[in-house]
DNA sequence: ATCAAGATTACCT
DNA sequence: GGTAATCTTGATA
């Protein structure tokens, strides 16, 4: 599958205020260029991340050097490491200096799953079960799509990640409290696609 | 210099 | 449902 590229999201649509981006993220496609093809997914969960006053957010207390990205306008990918284990990508949010990003939770695989397979089970071949457990959590889409440190501060409107639109908006949207977290927990800022089998958890 | 916590996952019972 | 894995960061001294 060719993403189409006359409909890759633009500087204005990320600087719009995070939650605003949060809630229309969920149905667009996530694409991460593999040489002269592409991974593509469409994203099905979502979680918002506000410095402002959400103690969960990385940028809550200030800027450091993990997190700088975050400050900067909307429209930049922000990768860190966590647990010592995995990457996780969020989409900046907003003006400058504000510390906002929307986390990615799971997509829905849709072009180069062999790759995703063999980059997350060290195989090309999947059964139906693995197809579920391809995508479907921070982690495992980093892992799947090759997402690690270096794309910590990708222009999202460059050639290389980025995301497109293609009018898919025919579905329940779920807002409800994040996952995996300690603190702002009562904030409903996570957003997914009501029966996708996609979703990380439900 | 030391240390605790972490926007998770896989594997165990 | 419980927990080990594994290491970077940011805070404190």
């Amino acid at each position: 599958m060719v993403p189409d590229l006359t409909r890759k999201l633009q500087r204005n649509f990320y600087t719009q205020p995070v939650l605003d981006v949060a809630k229309q993220l969920p149905g667009k496609i996530f694409v991460k260029r593999k040489g002269d093809s592409f991974y593509t997914g469409r994203i099905v969960e979502v979680e918002a991340y506000d410095g402002s006053y959400d103690e969960a957010a990385h940028t809550f207390n200030g800027k450091t050097k993990r997190n700088e990205v975050m400050f900067k306008e909307g429209g930049y990918l922000y990768v860190y490491f966590t647990y010592g284990v995995h990457y996780c990508c969020n989409v900046v949010t907003g003006k400058k200096n504000e510390g906002n990003a929307v986390l990615i939770r799971a997509i829905e695989p849709m072009s180069l799953l062999e790759d995703m397979s063999g980059n997350r089970f060290g195989t090309n071949n999947f059964s139906s079960k693995q197809l579920i457990n391809l995508t479907n959590g921070p982690g495992k889409l980093c892992k799947a799509l090759e997402i690690e440190r270096k794309h910590n501060g990708y222009n999202l409107t460059g050639d290389d990640i980025f995301i497109v639109d293609d009018d898919y908006t025919d579905f329940g949207l779920v807002e409800t409290t994040r996952i995996g977290i300690n603190k702002s927990v009562e904030l409903p800022w996570r957003f997914y696609i009501k029966d996708s089998k996609y979703v990380s958890k439900k």
